[in-house]
RNA sequence: GGCGGCAUAGCCAAACGGUAAGGCGGCGGUCUGCAAAACCGCUAUUUAUCGGUUCGACUCCGGUUGCCGCCUCCA
C-alpha cells in the first residue's frame, strides 16, 4: 500500500491505481532556456523516487518527462546568443540528460518535445474553440477561464481573488484578464508553424496537456513537478484538459518544495542559481543524492555550502559500513520491512535514512547482526537510487601499492618509524591514504 | 492586497494524540610508535510565543510574531 499527499485534495491518500498494477506518471520537465540547476535536479530525483518505490512495489510504471523547447524566453534568449532556437535548447537537453544519467536516474519511458507536437497542440486548440472554451483574437488563441467552473481547484484559488491581484498585467487582446495563451502569433523574425490562425508558436501550459494525454491518455494517474508550478501552469493544465475531454485529467498531483538559496528560491530568473553538472564536479552523485533525501520533498530545502560536504562526509559513512560488513545474502527482513514502510508512506526519506543510520551504530555495537544490517542497508539505498558497485581496480597498480605498504609494515615493525613515515607522507601525495588499524594495514584513494 | 505553507538542539532534520529518531559539527574516550581513519559515549526536561481542548499535545483549535511560496517566466 502506498500513500502520499494529493495536492488536489490537499490530504494524503492511498493510491489506487486506474489499472490493476500499473502507473502512468507524467513529469513537468524543465523548460530549456538555460543550465539544469540544483533546484531541478530536485523535482527530478524525487520524481526517481517516486518511481523507484512503485517500482519496487510492483507496479509498472509508465513515465513521461517532457522538455518544453519553446518559449518567449528561450527565443530571447537564443537570440543574445545568436543561435537558433533549436541548437539552444538543445544544448540544455544535453546537459540535464548527462546530469540525470550521472545521478542514476532512471530514464522516462519518453522524453517528448513540446517541437515534436505541433500537431497535438494545435488538434486540442481547435477543440477548445469549438467547445466555446476558446477564443481568437488578432493571430492568438486565449482559453476562456470563467467558462471552466472548477477553475482554482488545485491551486486554491478563486476566480475573483486573482482578478484583484494587482500584479496580473493587462493585455488588451483578453476578454478576462486570467485567460491565457494557447496559441500565440509569430511577430516578425520568430519561430513559427502553420495552424488555422496563421504562422504562430503555442503558448505555455498546453504542451503539457497534449503530450501527457498523448502517450498517457485522457485520465492518467500522477502528475508531478515543483509547487511553483501550480499556480497557473497546473492550473491551466487541468482546465484546457478537462474542457477538451470532459474527463479528470490526473488523479493525484504531486508537488516537491523549492530549494532556497540564501532565503529566496534558486532559479533561473533571479540568477542565484548553481547548475548541477557544476556541482557534481565537487560531490559524487550519491552524496548529492543523499543531500536530497535527508529533507522530505515537500519541505523546503535551504542550501548552503556547507550542507554539500556534510552530506558527502553523511554518505562515506555508510560507504564505509556496508563495504567492511556486507557478505553473503541474508538480509534483516524486519529491517528491510521497516525502512520500505516510510517510502510507501509519502516517500519519506528522512525518516528512512534515520532508521538506517541507528541501525548502523546497533550493528557497530553488536546488538544487531552486522552482515545482514550491512546486505539490507545497501539493499534499500540500491532501491532508491543509489549507485554501490565496487570501483573497478586496476589490478597491477593495486599489487603495486600493496607491496609498498607491506614493506612500510615490516619497517614498523622493526621500528624504522623515520622511513615508514616518510612512505605514508610519499603515498599521501599521490592521494593514497593509509588506513593503520589492528587488522592490518589498508589504503584508499582519497 | 488575496491564497497557501512553515517555525523542533550550534547547523541540518524525523516524529504529527501516548511522553523528543537520525545526520553534520563539537567535546570526551578506545585503538595507534606517532598521526590519520574507524568505532564508542556525551551534546533539547523540551518543540517561536500566548491561550484553549484532552487523562495526556511537538502533534488538534484560536490569537500573536517571524520566515517562505504562488498570484509574472519558473522544478
Amino acid at each position: 500500500m502506498i500513500k502520499f499527499f494529493n495536492t488536489l485534495s490537499g490530504k494524503k491518500e492511498i493510491f489506487k491505481p486506474i489499472k490493476e498494477g500499473n502507473v502512468s506518471i507524467y513529469v513537468c520537465g524543465m523548460t530549456v532556456q538555460n543550465r539544469p540547476h540544483l533546484g531541478h535536479m530536485r523535482a527530478y530525483i524525487t520524481a526517481d523516487l517516486i518511481r523507484r518505490v512503485f517500482e519496487h512495489n510492483g507496479y509498472t510504471v509508465k513515465m513521461i518527462q517532457n522538455f518544453t523547447d519553446i518559449d518567449d524566453k528561450i527565443i530571447e534568449r537564443s537570440r543574445e546568443f545568436g543561435m537558433d532556437y533549436r541548437v539552444f535548447g538543445e544544448q540544455y537537453i544535453k546537459e540535464y540528460i548527462d546530469s540525470a544519467i550521472k545521478m542514476n536516474i532512471l530514464q522516462p519511458y519518453y522524453y517528448p518535445r513540446a517541437t515534436q507536437h505541433i500537431n497535438e497542440i494545435i488538434d486540442l486548440v481547435e477543440k477548445l474553440i469549438e467547445k466555446g472554451y476558446a477564443y481568437f483574437v488578432d493571430g492568438d488563441v486565449y482559453y476562456r477561464t470563467e467558462m471552466f467552473k472548477d477553475y482554482g481547484k488545485l491551486s486554491g484559488k478563486k476566480i475573483e481573488d486573482l482578478r484583484s491581484g494587482a500584479r496580473i498585467k493587462i493585455n488588451p487582446k483578453k476578454k478576462n484578464p486570467l485567460d491565457f495563451a494557447l496559441w500565440k502569433g509569430a511577430k516578425e523574425g520568430e519561430p513559427y508553424w502553420y495552424s488555422p490562425w496563421g504562422k504562430g508558436r503555442p503558448g505555455w501550459h498546453i504542451e503539457c496537456s497534449a503530450m501527457s494525454m498523448k502517450y498517457l491518455g485522457e485520465t492518467f494517474d500522477i502528475h508531478a513537478g515543483g509547487t511553483d508550478l501550480i499556480f497557473p501552469h497546473h492550473e491551466n493544465e487541468i482546465a484546457q484538459s478537462e474542457a477538451a475531454t470532459g474527463k479528470t485529467f490526473a488523479n493525484y498531483w504531486i508537488h516537491n518544495e523549492m530549494l532556497r538559496i540564501k532565503g529566496e528560491k534558486m532559479s533561473k530568473s533571479l540568477s542565484n542559481f548553481l547548475a548541477v553538472s557544476d556541482i557534481l564536479k565537487e560531490v559524487s552523485p550519491n552524496a548529492l543524492r543523499l543531500y536530497y533525501y535527508r529533507t522530505h520533498f515537500r519541505s523546503p530545502l535551504e542550501y548552503d555550502e556547507n550542507s554539500l560536504q556534510e552530506a558527502s562526509n553523511s554518505f562515506e559513512r555508510i560507504e564505509r559500513f556496508i563495504s567492511k560488513n556486507t557478505s553473503g545474502s541474508g538480509l534483516d527482513n524486519e529491517l528491510f520491512d521497516g525502512l520500505m514502510r516510510n517510502l510507501n508512506d509519502n516517500f519519506n526519506s528522512p525518516k528512512t535514512l534515520g532508521l538506517m543510520f541507528a541501525a548502523i551504530k546497533d550493528a557497530n555495537n553488536g546488538i544487531r547482526e552486522k552482515s545482514t544490517t550491512a546486505n539490507t542497508v545497501k539493499k534499500v539505498l540500491e532501491i532508491i537510487g543509489f549507485d554501490l558497485k565496487e570501483e573497478k581496480k586496476n589490478e597491477i597498480s593495486d599489487k603495486i601499492i600493496d607491496g609498498i605498504v607491506a614493506i612500510r609494515d615490516r619497517m614498523r615493525a622493526e621500528k624504522q618509524f623515520q622511513y615508514a613515515d616518510m612512505i605514508r607522507d610519499e603515498l599521501n601525495k599521490l592521494n593514497i591514504e593509509i588506513l593503520d588499524s589492528k587488522d592490518g594495514t589498508k589504503w584508499k584513494i582519497k
